[in-house]
RNA sequence: GGCCCCAUGGUCUAGAGGCCUAGGACACCACUCUUUCAAGGUGGGAACACGGGUUCGAAUCCCGUUGGGGCCA
């Protein structure tokens, strides 16, 4: 039995027949695994979207299959510029590496579905033939009433009276250049389900269902039919996606049962929330990949945390890379309920892949974010990086920690008082006037030497050592909190600058 | 409104009838380390939605209720 017979085929959370066990056992050995992500070029990739990528990627790549990259562009309205290329691009930077795809090519191309208008066509006049759909000419008008006297009656929308119509007619219309689309034929009786992983068996009254439109009168189609068309050419054998369609699904099957085609292993996924009430938004830019990457998150750390929303590999384990998720990852560990994003625990991830880079690797990524004042300081920057090292959560919050490196800035006299540190104005001018005295004197100026010196000078002064290095570091930085304390920052500035600012300290206590 | 789905701390989750006095992580609080802040260490509060069954035994299985989400409008 492959490792991966348990994980896909009997999960804890599915029953499944044993002839649809032995259809996915057949699938999985006899057929190459094919999984696609498919999204739309609007603009940002949504958190919920790339974890979606990543669990189709998980799905072909820990079976030795095929990830395949499909723009879904048949909205053309939602289009965005350079939608396209930020797609490649987040996939690229999170290492969703596809086998196929409008960039890559393959052999089951166009991948992009405005370029496969044609095919969508011929499938959809094939349909109609098979009775799985049929033409409607109704106006919006004419349909809008259908539905709502549909509504009135609690039934579903259905068009009556183009259902009825016979090819003749249909020809006649065509022929008399009456426009229309092509809706799906939903079965009057009888029931449809399917085996989803994740959810189980989901069955739904053919009553229930509408028929919606599948080509629309411009000649694109709805994802209700590109889906399902695309799907089987591309021979995906494993559709995953949100669990939005886990119900229009039921309509997708009955499309490729319409067809005869083989219906793919389904595989839906809980959504990801805002809140308990507010979904993940696009329009909040709060959620995308892109805005994420902009303020500094690193692309693993971020795809490390959307991995586990709605996915457990079981153990209290946490961290994986991209390799560890393709071995790692299985169906049985996707969970069924919705979870809601956390960007709290997003930062502390963040920041433990940040703390795990070598010294050398955080300056590298740091560096881009330093004013340029403190580049143009002269100031080791290296010593600055290691500072902040373990003080980074997000990189955009490294300007704010060192802003007064490049300058001393104007800061209150009131910071030198301070309760848990047991100073006030009096002891903070009498520890920077010894200090003056004893790093004016100091050879060298390295931490080591600079925090003797001080602890030295308390010992002298009859004071605990915050009450001396305190004043000290605030002398430095004008700040309450900053990244080291006193005798790091004297390293970093050196005897000159640190006597300046210093004496600034002097004179402001001494006013 | 109809249909589909879901339900463990504030959040992500572990849990496959006895291993559960319900485990881990984030967040929060306290203490500790300490030249501030971080990081680290130690500890703490905090959950099986509710009600019925089934069973010797239920977080776990079944039914209902409530709550939430989704789809179709």
């Amino acid at each position: 039995m492959p490792a991966d017979w348990s994980a896909a085929g009997g999960g804890r959370r599915r029953r499944l027949g044993i002839m649809e066990e032995v259809c996915t056992r057949w699938r999985m050995t006899m057929a190459a695994v094919r999984t696609r992500y498919a999204p739309s070029p609007t603009g940002y990739m949504h958190l919920g979207n790339l974890r979606t990528g990543l669990y189709a990627y998980l799905t072909a790549k820990g079976r030795g299959g095929q990830f395949i990259l499909r723009i879904e562009d048949t909205d053309q309205e939602r289009r965005r510029e350079g939608a396209v290329q930020a797609i490649y691009d987040t996939l690229a930077r999170v290492g969703l590496q596809h086998d196929e795809g409008p960039d890559v090519g393959g052999r089951y191309g166009p991948y992009v579905q405005s370029e496969r208008l044609d095919i969508y066509h011929r499938y959809a006049q094939e349909l109609i033939d098979r009775g799985g759909a049929y033409r409607c000419f109704c106006t919006t008008e004419e349909t809008e009433a259908q539905r709502a006297e549909a509504r009135s009656r609690k039934k579903p929308f259905k068009d009556e009276r183009c259902r009825a119509l016979s090819a003749q007619e249909v020809a006649a219309r065509i022929a008399a250049g009456q426009s229309s689309v092509v809706r799906q034929r939903t079965p009057l009786t009888g029931t449809t389900s399917y085996e989803d992983v994740v959810f189980g068996d989901i069955s739904i009254e053919n009553a229930e269902l509408d028929d919606s439109v599948l080509l629309k009168s411009d000649g694109f189609p709805t994802y209700n039919f590109a889906n399902v068309v695309d799907d089987h050419l591309m021979q995906i054998t494993h559709v995953m996606r949100g669990a939005e369609y886990l119900s229009s699904t039921t309509k997708y099957i009955l499309i490729y049962q319409a067809f005869g085609w083989d219906i793919p292993v389904h595989v839906h996924l809980p959504v990801i929330n805002k809140t308990a009430t507010e979904k993940l938004s696009k329009r909040h830019g709060d959620a995308s990949f892109e805005d994420y990457y902009q303020k500094g998150y690193l692309p693993q750390a971020i795809l490390n945390y959307v991995a586990l929303l709605g996915w457990a590999p079981g153990t209290d384990e946490e961290f994986f890379t991209l390799e560890e998720l393709v071995q790692r990852f299985s169906f049985e560990g996707l969970s069924k309920s919705p979870s809601i994003f956390d960007p709290a625990k997003l930062r502390w991830m963040n920041g433990e892949y940040i703390r795990k880079l070598p010294l050398e690797e955080f300056h590298r990524l740091a560096v881009p974010w330093y004013p340029d004042a403190v580049r143009a300081s002269g100031v080791d920057l290296l010593a600055v990086s290691r500072l902040l090292h373990n003080r980074t959560a997000v990189l955009s919050e490294i300007p704010e920690q060192i802003d007064f490196v490049a300058a001393l800035p104007d800061y209150d006299p009131a910071l030198y008082t301070h309760k848990k540190m047991k100073t006030d104005a009096e002891i903070a001018l009498r520890s920077l006037q010894a200090a003056r005295k004893a790093l004016g004197t100091l050879d060298a100026f390295a931490q080591e030497g600079v925090h003797a010196a001080l602890e030295g000078l308390a010992a002298e002064l009859g004071l605990k050592n915050g009450q001396v290095m305190y004043p000290v570091r605030v002398a430095l930085s004008g700040k309450e909190f900053t990244p080291g304390g006193a005798s790091e920052l004297s390293e970093l500035f050196g005897r000159d600058e640190v006597l300046h600012r210093i004496g600034v300290g002097i004179e402001k206590l001494s006013r």
